[in-house]
DNA sequence: ACATAATATGTAATCGATTACACAATCATT
DNA sequence: AATGATTGTGTAATCGATTACATATTATGT
């Protein structure tokens, strides 16, 4: 890898020089352009983007940190940020925290220190704790699915009545013994339980039952079949996620249960098996390409902004009825 | 931010000696050593890795490029190194480039830049070119998914193997008139297409036709809708990826055909929707941990040699037999 | 023709760390 | 007591860029 002292050396000017020249501001003679353009075309010279960044203290990168890359919703967030931060000519660098508080202030920790531009983040409940200290830190962030704190800006979608609208479709179909499936680590499973009970209570009814469990797929699997192995058992599940779902989804089958006849199923996100199996599943889906565009547009704001006030955009989750409710 | 200045400063000692101190290495003073701790945690100091990075040309970030975040195996793979990356205090920095060769380049001298310790890549086709600049880096690369030449460190399942395999099975069933949906940009849909196409061979028949599409839901779903609308359709399809796989077992669906009667379905890779649909879906599963594992574990070998001649690893897929054939 | 502005380039400081080298103090050895 | 080894610390160069400032040259306006 040449330096610019190198190119600067070969075309017998200073480094200033290049370094105006590929800048392409200031004055510079068409001659001693085309000089330094042949010694970096000879030389296959790259800046080197370290040394850049110390000396400007800040670069033309994202970070985007998730809870959990194996989430199509956040697989989906990533290609739209992507995308968008494309267009603005930035490059975002994923990373990945599977809920794990340490790993996620590792993170955070790297990408302050790294300098990145600004920071998307769906953030895990231990965060929480280290507000001020992120604060503080003139970093831009914009949490995504969870709103940690009104200091923060925030794209997420209304959950709570997202939940509460899912619910009730799930009532209206005459299904009597409701049960609910839930991730208990996230702030985003807390307000979709409240949707549920709310929905519920609108009713004056009572859940069946309200599991909350990591956000995997066996624990759906291993929570619904306990659900459905123990005596008075429910005649229809919601689930926050699509991973515990997925997970549900299989133990309700393994159980020989006909939906939607025998059993209501309802779920959050839109995986891809949600349209495949038969009947196909009702869901409420995430607006996931606007959440991650919307993201990118308020953190580039708050990048050239580092004093406007934080908003939050609150969106809302689509229900998608299909043929597994009555 | 406060940097090592301010810390030496506060300390009543040098630069070096901070630098000293926290390398742990050589000789300093416990009182010193005292001092210099109580400084750095008054003053909350974290040293600037840009600096760090410019001064010692390397850090302990590994770049991880892969040509479609949204599919399921390259999100698991992603975590899989990533675990492996963390138990070494490695940080992985995951890139997304949808099959889009400009964007890989892009992200390609952007690793080389940021000076990542080495680079695990599922490259493109359009990659091939840039070779020689990116064998004379002397950057460590593994590929995953796709071998680009021998030159560079690879780690891959016997695709060719696998599609025969696959194949084999459907033909084993008895269906007659067997399609193949392939991706149309990489290697290792080409692979998988020469499998396709031996099994058929060995057992003297033709395939019923073989569509290249690009790899996304939406094409596979049409792509399989234009043969079953045909005249003269095919009874049995295999797809190279699940993606493409997810759109054509809805037009399967969606044509009313009863699998795996009237039907054959196979595909690649293990999504989600191959275990909740009935019948379940017969695929090819990769052992998607054991390759992010490897080729995490090929990558240090190489960072810690760079030297050592390239090494191919070639796991096997694992036919899953499920219902979705007779 | 002269003052002023615009253009073109170089010098050197700077960002924040690490480390080779120099030097001083302490310790051990004979 | 003299010598050499070990320990502890500071000075200053270095990594590779950017840019304020100085300076020289050329163009412009009156």
């Amino acid at each position: 890898m040449s330096s610019i002292k190198e190119v600067a050396h070969l075309a017998g000017v200073s480094t200033a020089t290049v370094s105006r020249m590929m800048a392409n501001k200031s004055y510079v003679s068409d001659d001693t352009r085309a000089r330094v353009q042949a010694a970096i075309d000879e030389l296959n010279y790259q800046p080197n983007r370290v040394a850049q960044r110390l000396r400007e203290q800040q670069s033309r990168i994202l970070g985007l940190i998730v809870s959990d890359i194996q989430n199509p919703f956040f697989s989906e967030l990533a290609r739209s940020v992507e995308k968008f931060a494309q267009g603005r000519g930035y490059s975002v660098f994923i990373c990945n925290t599977d809920e794990d508080g340490a790993q996620e202030q590792r993170y955070l920790d790297l990408m302050q220190q790294e300098k990145v531009a600004g920071l998307i983040i769906s953030p895990t409940r231990q965060v929480a704790k280290r507000l001020e200290r992120l604060a503080k830190s003139n970093l831009p962030i914009v949490t995504i699915d969870r709103q940690v704190d009104s200091s923060f800006d925030a794209v997420l979608i209304d959950n709570e009545d997202a939940a509460l609208r899912l619910t009730e479709r799930v009532i209206a179909s005459g299904y009597q013994r409701i049960a609910g499936i839930f991730g208990h680590l996230s702030f985003t499973a807390e307000e979709r339980l409240a949707g549920f009970r709310k929905a519920l209570e609108a009713h004056g009814m009572q859940p069946h039952s309200m599991l909350r469990t990591p956000a995997f797929e066996n624990e759906g699997y291993s929570a619904m079949e306990s659900l459905l192995c123990a005596s008075g058992p429910p005649d229809a599940v919601v689930c926050s996620s699509a991973l515990l779902a997925t997970g549900a989804y299989q133990a309700v089958k393994a159980a020989g249960l006909e939906l939607p006849e025998a059993f209501g199923f309802a779920c959050f996100d839109d995986p891809a098996w949600a349209r495949c199996v038969s009947p196909r599943v009702t869901v409420i889906r995430q607006p996931t390409k606007l959440i991650g565009e919307s993201a990118a547009e308020l953190l580039f704001k708050r990048v050239e902004n580092g004093q406007r006030s934080a908003s939050l955009i609150r969106l809302q989750g689509e229900l998608v009825e299909r043929e597994s409710l009555r």
